[in-house]
DNA sequence: GACACCCATAGCCCGAAGTTATAGGCGCAT
DNA sequence: ATGCGCCTATAACTTCGGGCTATGGGTGTC
């Protein structure tokens, strides 16, 4: 059996009908039928019966889909990396980042790296976590950073720092004259919520429900970003990762450590096993001072 | 990439050499150098730096071994497959045991089977557990029967009946006036041992070591039939499943079920998503006939 | 310098798979 | 019944991947 082989059966047996499968592979209605056919004549059985101008599958069918399913998925995969690849070796630094990173955090890391670095190439993205697993699996990125990401095969992972999460009121709160602040001082005030799918929402949301504190909340968001906009706006207060809270974007925030301390790992992701290009490898190096830098600023 | 490029890739990769490869894959040295100039072309980067005539991999090979091992597994798997279906859709019925049934049971519940139904085509194997599991999966064969089979994906189970241990030793062992026997009046006989991998060899083993026993052995086996024969010579005495007890194979040999009883299950088992032919569903009743009339018979 | 290996190229051939054009079966609606 | 929309199959032609043999040019070894 061929590759091209198992794509059209793949095809035809998912789209129930050669001419939707011609369609979906690009190709022409007679071109998927003589695949098909050869295919079935060098199997010695046939795949499908044809029985009043419909395809039914047989029985062989319904087993060799099973396995084609496999084969396909690793395939896709396959090709992913493969071009994945001629991009990183066209000298390219390909990152992500969660969209704290995304927004604030990577592009000022880049353009300051630019400055020592004129020749280097950069592709950014912002993933949310298993997306960026998934891009770092399929080659399509060479670095990630994260907060606390957990454990996976075949990805490496280095901390670079620790957070901690800090609450974000609007000035008119009367909030900006303390040093820090506790869920208990949070109560009676409008909380919007973070319905966030990272480690990090995670542990926000287990950190309340510990405190036996319901929040009166009055938006919900994904994205840290989106919530400090909120608060800029005067719709109420939010807790977010310091990243975002330390980002440059601001109308009249105040910005307050919570207290006891929920701390986390920012945390930079490659693959296990393909190592860096030089390139990369400085860039890597640059952006954990970036981050430390950030975390340091008054 | 095609997935004779894929193929060629692995096997240069495997085998160190584009002249190796060629000799593995049964092609000439040129064929292959041209498939894999041609994907190399095709990806836009090198998949081997071809220095002092020899073949270094890229780092980007590196990386793509690693997802082509696993296509090249499943396609290899997905070609049994396809292969086996053909025998399955030409009306035979292909049947497997672990070493006790094949030796006996199979091929008396097929003849029976055959003298009602003349028509009717059989393969038969023997095979240890984990190979039977293979072949269903790889459908090889349609129908299997072994011992207290464990739960496996994508495998159907069917008990069939409760068997238990017996005793087998020779005539001169002057143990057959009794009814049954108990691991204790086993101390200081000669004791031919099982090292087999099935579940059955493993809790005849718990078994022993629960009963804090140290069998005298003189000799280790894989199969149970070797054992019975070993005793029928004469070498010692032995532990097997019913079924060997009592296969008509046989010399002077006395065969007493163990006290306290040791059950387990003997089960049929088949694929779980494909249906089976309306020959091997008959076999299948038949011979868990067969195998019950075994276990009743004086 | 002869020899053993290794890879690449050239010229040739075949088969898989793409194209367009066309024919034909089935069901449904006018 | 006739036509229309859906489907699949066949024919004739083109393209291209991948197979072959023959051959030449490096590299390392004795």
């Amino acid at each position: 059996m061929r590759l091209r082989q198992i794509e059209v059966f793949h095809a035809v047996y998912t789209y129930g009908s050669m001419t939707n499968a011609a369609a979906v592979l690009n190709v022409s209605q007679p071109s998927v039928s003589k695949v098909l056919a050869h295919a079935e004549q060098q199997l010695g059985y046939r795949l499908f019966d044809r029985v009043k101008g419909k395809l039914i599958p047989t029985p062989e069918a319904h087993q060799l889909f099973h396995h084609v399913e496999n084969v396909y998925e690793d395939v896709d995969r396959l090709r992913h990396v493969a071009v994945n690849l001629k991009a990183a070796s066209a000298g390219r630094i390909r990152v992500a980042g969660t969209p704290a990173f995304g927004l604030e955090v990577l592009p000022r890391a880049i353009a300051t790296f630019r400055e020592s670095h004129p020749d280097s190439v950069f592709e950014i993205e912002t993933l949310h976590l298993d997306e960026l697993y998934d891009a770092l699996r399929e080659s399509r990125i060479d670095i990630g950073i994260a907060f606390d990401p957990a454990e996976q095969q075949g990805i490496k992972r280095k901390n670079l720092a620790r957070a901690q999460f800090y609450v974000l009121a609007h000035d008119s709160s009367g909030l900006d004259g303390k040093d820090s602040i506790s869920l208990d001082d949070l109560r009676d005030r409008p909380f919007i919520g973070l319905n966030s799918r990272g480690p990090l929402g995670q542990a926000l949301k287990d950190f309340i429900e510990a405190a036996h504190i319901e929040p009166q909340f009055v938006a919900w968001t994904e994205t840290y970003h989106v919530a400090k906009a909120l608060v800029a706006s005067g719709a109420g207060i939010t807790i977010t990762d310091e990243i975002t809270a330390r980002s440059r974007f601001a109308g009249d925030l105040v910005m307050l450590p919570l207290q006891p301390a929920v701390e986390f790992d920012i945390t930079l992701l490659q693959r296990a096993d393909a190592p860096l290009s030089l390139a990369a490898k400085k860039f890597r190096t640059h952006l954990g001072k970036c981050v430390k830098a950030i975390l340091a600023a008054d």
